[in-house]
DNA sequence: TTATCACATGTCAATATTTACATGTTTATT
DNA sequence: AATAAACATGTAAATATTGACATGTGATAA
């Protein structure tokens, strides 16, 4: 095997809050879960169908205009239970998250090598890009209580997102002025590094 | 395809540092690379045979003992060809990072259920457990400047994954507090949730 | 009206990744 | 001396994931 299944449970969980097609779970991966957790239509479809053929979820059809058919599912009995079931087991162990800009930074070489400032700039630009996205985001869905409230996962997981990516700016804009201060005095830029406190 | 074949040019930046054989490479992807990237053995030596066969890189046989075999590798021209273009091209595109613990969170339905506090519950005990143990590496491992200076690479990704997880740790604890404040007062979880500032 | 983009659902091939299977050696502990 | 743990290198099977191929509808803007 590669993985259990969880992209299984998310759907059955995303099928209990509402009866959704195969492409708004797609959408809904490309959007506002994006951050958390993703996947294809080319995925989803055909997990859809082995779940219905599980007895987990239950389809119906619905017209949009004249002729296109729209597959709305919903959560079975058995289905309900398996999500039940899975909501209370022991979170799986943390997947080692993959950071190419923090391994090209690891497997430079000289210390002075321009490469290091460069990858610098391209990642925080990337991710301050991201951070302003995230926040127009936010001022435009949750500016107020009520509509955090209304839409409190939501809510959660785009604030979190946002806080995610607001400290790792903070953190490589910090990293890059003492490398660039370091090189201003010729200095090796681990001198300067601050030493983690306890928590 | 499913991904470019990004493990081939973290081999080769490795092994651009030194000689080394597939079961170091496992246990540097088991050990200080772990945060950022990981691979198993099973991977790692079909890899390797593949890198060879392609050129990037040769190896040679120590024998460790009476018996066993050690095969090294070490870049080839070609292969330092290769590692230097990778370098130098833009980093690809961020990789949704999937968060079980999150969608859990997200999936919950009711704002009152028990599954809430005890999903923070286990996501603090095992982040803390990580910083922890981080935290006891980064102390024995660079508690000196001189230690960071001499181990930049490694210095910089632990402390990196320190400075992750205690923010991980600092979210979850507050976001903990105001749910618990929020149950005693029987008000909603999102009232108090504070708003993110602009960085 | 015509072109373009979003909606909608699927399949297929290639690659990536994990877990288990398989085998043997060396070193440290009891 | 025995045993366990770490060293060392592979292969195989299953599943996960991606990107391309494929087809057609509905809404909207030029």
């Amino acid at each position: 095997m590669a993985q259990k299944n969880i992209l299984k449970y998310i759907i059955l969980g995303l099928l209990n809050q509402k009866e959704l097609a195969g492409y708004d779970l797609k959408k809904l991966f490309a959007g506002e879960l994006n951050d958390f957790w993703s996947s294809n239509h080319s995925q989803i479809y055909p997990e859809l169908r082995r779940m219905e053929e599980e007895g987990l979820i239950a389809s119906r059809s619905r017209t949009v205009g004249t002729k296109l058919e729209k597959k709305y599912y919903r959560l079975t009995d058995a289905g309900k239970k398996a999500l039940a079931a899975w909501m209370h087991e022991p979170l799986s162990s943390l997947v080692p998250s993959r950071d190419e800009f923090t391994m090209k930074l690891y497997l430079v070489e000289d210390p002075d090598d321009p490469l290091i400032p460069k990858l610098f700039q391209e990642d925080i630009a990337r991710h301050q890009e991201k951070y302003d996205y995230l926040l127009t985001r936010w001022n435009v869905l949750f500016k107020t209580p009520e509509a955090r409230k209304a839409h409190f996962g939501h809510a959660l997981i785009l604030g979190r997102a946002l806080e995610r990516e607001k400290q790792r700016l903070t953190w490589l804009k910090e990293m890059q002025a003492e490398i660039a201060e370091n090189r201003e005095h010729g200095s090796s830029p681990a001198d300067r590094q601050s030493q983690p406190d306890a928590l």
